[in-house]
DNA sequence: GCGACAG
DNA sequence: ATCTTGTCGC
């Protein structure tokens, strides 16, 4: 493949700090070296698209992404290989490569605040090797250090650079695990999880009573409806969208949605305080009310019975189901679940089926089906089949949810591999 | 007392 | 939820 690389070639101004243009040559030859360096990218006005800081690490290096509000977001790099900032390019019909060396010692990396960020290389045997599983503290504060970036942030980078410490006694999961419990910790004593907390508690023991799980609609299910919720995280704002389908068509009969702010943490078990708000806003601007509503989300398999799905059912009066892509609560026996369209498995819960794990494509992870309100279990299932035709998720979240990205859609967008026009 | 946790 | 980006064989 060497023999077709070529210079690419593109629109936007790529400024790039200290760096000087090498000519191609193959990535492999600088796999077992280190890189730093800062990259900058900007429209040719000059406005800055992003600022990306690479700091090496052991094997590939490490990446540090800022986006164009300075968020910065940890990610794996496969294409930097140490020394070299190693850029990959597809086109229709051929591969390519650009190569700058950073050149840069690894100490003088520096973020965009002029601050430091010491970088040193790291040893398969170095610091955190030999260390006590309890002792995850002193792992997070070092991990703090070597890379200046706060806990929340290093998330994703810790669960990939923890990797390198993996060793026969110590697992990924273990060390995951522990970053996992200072993680929540962290949550905790920001307030995050108080006594705050317990009036919603409450009211979920109140929805509880009323939940129906029995089939009870109004008329013959001619229309079924998806709804799903889209963040901005820098605005602090969320758009709910509800999507009607005519269940024959599939065809998307009417949509609508609505914007507002953050007002509630994400918190398993209070899901439903956080995006029930927003989707009954967007229910409310609908002009045809759906038979039906699939939730991307849980109903009844809850530590309180009372998901999402659940908590919007017994709010409108509408039949809902829940249908997610993971679990939550409940056990099923993995072993017998098989592996083709149509199988299913048990969710127990407090000795109670709360749902099922249902395969709605051969050879794919099973979704989680739950009753919300109104309908019984095996009907919620028979529905999700029918809307999981093609793909695992069902239809309607699949079109909420390309409605809700594309309303939210003020993000950074940035795509090299379609933004060059040479020809 | 500890571990696990939908979007 | 959010960020990102490949990998492979005929």
């Amino acid at each position: 493949m060497s023999s077709n690389y070529y210079k690419f070639q593109r629109k936007n101004e790529l400024v790039f700090n200290n760096l000087n243009l090498h000519e191609s040559v193959s990535p492999k030859k600088y796999l077992d070296t280190l890189f730093s360096g800062v990259l900058e990218e900007k429209y040719n006005s000059g406005e800055m698209i992003s600022r990306r800081t690479y700091v090496a690490g052991y094997l590939y290096g490490l990446y540090i992404y800022e986006d164009s509000f300075e968020r910065v977001y940890g990610s794996m790099c496969f294409e930097y290989y140490n020394g070299y900032l190693l850029r990959y390019y597809k086109n229709t019909n051929s591969v390519s490569f650009e190569v700058y060396d950073m050149g840069f010692p690894l100490e003088s990396v520096y973020n965009d605040k002029g601050k430091t960020i010491e970088a040193r290389k790291i040893e398969v045997n170095d610091t955190f090797q030999n260390k006590n599983i309890a002792d995850f503290n002193s792992i997070v504060e070092d991990m703090e250090k070597t890379y200046d970036v706060a806990i929340d942030d290093a998330d994703s980078i810790l669960g990939w650079t923890l990797s390198n410490y993996v060793t026969d006694e110590i697992s990924i999961e273990d060390l995951q695990k522990g970053i996992w419990k200072i993680y929540r910790k962290d949550k905790m004593e920001k307030g995050l999880y108080n006594d705050d907390f317990l009036k919603f508690y409450s009211e979920q023991e109140k929805l509880k009573n009323r939940i129906i799980k029995e089939d009870q609609f109004e008329n013959k299910v001619k229309l079924i409806a998806g709804v799903d919720v889209a963040y901005n995280e820098m605005e602090q704002t969320m758009v709910g969208a509800i999507v009607v389908l005519n269940i024959d068509t599939l065809e998307v009969i009417e949509q609508a949605h609505h914007k507002m702010n953050i007002t509630f943490p994400y918190v398993p078990g209070l899901f439903s305080f956080r995006e029930v708000p927003p989707i009954i806003e967007a229910f409310n601007k609908l002009k045809v009310k759906p038979d039906l509503i699939v939730c991307d989300a849980q109903g009844v398999a809850h530590p309180k019975n009372v998901g999402m799905a659940t908590h919007l059912g017994i709010q409108l009066n509408i039949p809902t189901i829940g249908c997610a892509k993971k679990r939550l609560v409940g056990y099923y026996d993995k072993e017998k679940l098989g592996s083709k369209r149509g199988d299913r498995q048990s969710l127990i819960w407090n000795s109670e089926e709360v749902g099922v794990a249902l395969i709605t494509q051969d050879d794919i992870k099973p979704m989680f089906v739950s009753i919300g309100h109104k309908i019984n279990l095996g009907t919620a299932v028979d529905w999700v089949l029918k809307l999981t035709p093609k793909y695992r998720l069902p239809e309607t979240t699949r079109q909420a949810d390309q409605l809700v990205n594309k309303i939210i859609k003020n993000r950074t967008e940035f795509d090299f591999l379609y933004d060059n026009d040479s020809e």
